[in-house]
DNA sequence: TTGCGTGCAAAGGTTTTGCATGGCA
DNA sequence: TGCCATGCAAAACCTTTGCACGCAA
């Protein structure tokens, strides 16, 4: 199989090109869009939507779904990328403030093992975002009270 | 307060009325505008959208964005619905057939319980949905391949 | 009677599709 | 040269908004 992706547009190559240099940030569309006209390379959004498609089959960007508005975001990471770890975790999206939090933890892995052993579905972590309302949001900073995580965890914006 | 949801109309009354009748389902918009036209009530899809946001806020109905193609579903349970348990547990989304699975699991409950005492952020199991692929799609369907749960898990489609 | 709820139509945003043209291999 | 990818425009969706009219209280 030689299904390396078609050919090597430029197109492709600056929309892939941006996603890698931004690993860890779910990114819309409207950005990619914006932020290509921007630098000097407008494109059509058609061209932004079918490559993102198309990288996405090629395993090399995810796809989620995690906007409220319902617009969709891409991330950097897959199978075949070495950079991207956000396969590995989960993530969460505070619905007050929007921020996106990555979330390194072996008590969520246990989860997913759990789910998967004892109910048979297999959480796709790379799709999965936990929604609620985080630390700043509530009010109750995590650290600035006091106490520091002593397990296994590690979050990151 | 008497906010007890203003004006009783007749829209209101079908829409909540179709919820009702089916709280273990998520139910989109478009659902309902088809639903409520075929039973000889045809209603414009503003009155749904206006309507299902206020049933949400005053805690009859939820939200969530779990379809793929950014369209939101709505189901019945809130604080004030004593039939709805779904806040309660975690829904599963098979990302190949589209089944809808809730899971009752301690399991999960210690997780939410975990990332709010450690991490300090709020995990709203109402609208959190965790993406995978489902046992049937796997092929590997627990029970037809010997083992049974042995756990506190309840699941159910 | 008062004011919220409704219906219709129009607008907004995101994503997809058709078709002719352009560019990679 | 032969396809695949692009661009543009139009369309398809989902959802929201404006405005006049209708209906609950």
């Amino acid at each position: 199989m030689q299904r390396k992706g078609g050919y090597q547009t430029k197109q492709k190559t600056l929309i892939l090109s941006y996603l890698e240099t931004h690993p860890d940030r779910h990114i819309t569309a409207a950005e990619l869009l914006h932020v290509l006209t921007e630098n000097g390379t407008p494109m059509g959004a058609a061209t932004i939507y079918r490559q993102l498609e198309k990288l996405e089959q090629e395993g090399l960007v995810r796809r989620y779904s995690l906007d409220d508005r319902g617009s969709a975001c891409w991330q950097y990471g897959g199978a075949e990328a070495k950079a991207g770890t956000c396969h590995l975790h989960f993530h969460l999206k505070c619905t007050e403030c929007g921020s996106l939090i990555h979330l390194d933890c072996d008590h969520l892995r246990e989860i997913a093992h759990h789910v998967e052993e004892d109910h048979g579905f297999f959480i796709d972590p790379s799709r999965t975002v936990f929604y609620g309302i985080c630390a700043k949001c509530r009010g109750t900073e995590p650290g600035a009270e006091a106490e520091q995580h002593d397990c296994c965890c590690h979050s990151h914006e």
